[in-house]
Formats: structure tokens, C-alpha cells, sequence
DNA sequence: TGTATAAATGAACAACTGTTCATAAGTTTG
DNA sequence: CAAACTTATGAACAGTTGTTCATTTATACA
């Protein structure tokens, strides 16, 4: 949408950019994580315990692994009486995971 | 370590699918190894000195990521004289790079 | 209040990763 | 052959990550 997409040979990612890159990669590198993104990208939001109970992770690991991304700006959260929760905040990392989803090798 | 059991119908990846998109996520996932696959994008193939060069980076070191990438798949080599040259073999990884570094807010 | 429920936090620890250094192994050339 | 060059390998170590467990904070509600 923004910038056009530039055929390889012309790919050309600055040092910081890299980093950048590698950083998000690496925030959504885990099973779970990205278990967690695709529910949030078809739920808008869940709650810890919702999100517990599909992905049948403990509360307290999963509480990391959303802090975690949360801290990195991947999701969001809101209270909502006793209930916290989680929504998709950096939407690309979904296009990231189709993009390699879509591979015909995996 | 495992990928939390999830119901297929909510999703679009499976349990299996989700664990190999962590795989390679993880392998990519470091500014030296990005900037290996940037370089091997356009240049088709390169040997350990040219890159060593290119990047900067130790030689030492830069055979350990080279020979890691290899292991798990993103990578080829095939030896030309004194020469190792290393290939792009999983070309789909330059996709999702991409797909990152057009993001806006990066 | 007090109890139940929801989620976060922190300590502890194993496992894994990135890095450096020294050395080895394969190849070419004199 | 030895010497020079190119790359791989393995040990060591610091730093990071994933996980568990026990505890704490926050909220609701009887």
C-alpha cells in the first residue's frame, strides 16, 4: 500500500531497519505467540482466560508471553471489570505469518 | 516448546504449520542473518570472504550463522576452488523481510 | 467486609543463542 | 612437499528465553 514493492534486486534495508526487523521477528518467533496472533486476528479481543483456555495454556506463561509482546507493542490491553483484555495492535506481523503460512513447502 | 492444541475450524494455520512459521521466523531472526539473506537476493551467490567483507563481520562467527542457516534450509554451498559459496535456497524468506521492512511504522 | 475470580509479577532454573578464540581441515600454488 | 589461504569446528562463556511455581494485585459480589 505504502511503498511499492520493489522486485529483489533492489531490496535494500538500512542497519537500523534490519534491526528492526529482526526485532519483530523475534518477538513473534514462538508457537504460542503466533498461536496468539491468529486468534486475535480474527477476534478482535480476548481475554486472558478466553485465550488460556483455547490455546489450554497456563495462566501465568501465557500472562508472560502477552506481557511480553504487549511491552513490545504487538498487542494491547484493556480492563474490562474483572477481565483483561488483549487485542492485535501491530496488524502487519498477521501478513508476516500469512506470507510464510502461504509457502507451499511448509 | 509445542504448539498449544487448537480447533482447526477457527483457524487457518495448523498446529504443525504454526511450529514450522516459528521455525523459520527464529532463523531469520537476527540483523546479521538478515542482511545475509538481503545480500544473497541480489547477488545470487557469494563467498564466505565476500560477505565476511560486505557485513564486517569475523569470519568465525559469520560461518557459524552461514552454517546454522544452511542446517535448517534457508541456505546452499557448494565449494568453487578455495571458495565456499553460499546460495539463497528458501527464496520465500526475502518475502517476508520485505513484508516487514514496507511497513510504515518501521 | 471476606471470599472468589482474573491476571500480573518475580524468583529460580534449564535450555538455547551469540560470540570469541584457538585450532583444524580442505585447497591452491610455489 | 610446505606455505598461504579459505572456511569449518569446538570449547568456553555471557546473555537471553521459556517455563514453573508461589505470591500479589485488582476487581466483583455475597
Amino acid at each position: 500500500m505504502t511503498a511499492p514493492a520493489l522486485p529483489d534486486a533492489e531490496l535494500n534495508l538500512t542497519t537500523e531497519k534490519m534491526e528492526k526487523v529482526a526485532f519483530i521477528l523475534k518477538t513473534t518467533a514462538h508457537p504460542t505467540r503466533i498461536a496468539i496472533v491468529q486468534l486475535l486476528a480474527q477476534q478482535q479481543s480476548l481475554s486472558v482466560t478466553d485465550l488460556s483456555e483455547k490455546l489450554q495454556v497456563e495462566q501465568s506463561l501465557l500472562s508472560h508471553h502477552l506481557s511480553g509482546m504487549k511491552l513490545k507493542g504487538i498487542l494491547s490491553s484493556h480492563r474490562e471489570g474483572k477481565n483483561i483484555y488483549y487485542t492485535l495492535k501491530m496488524r502487519e506481523v498477521v501478513d508476516v505469518i500469512q506470507c510464510l503460512a502461504a509457502c507451499t513447502f511448509l
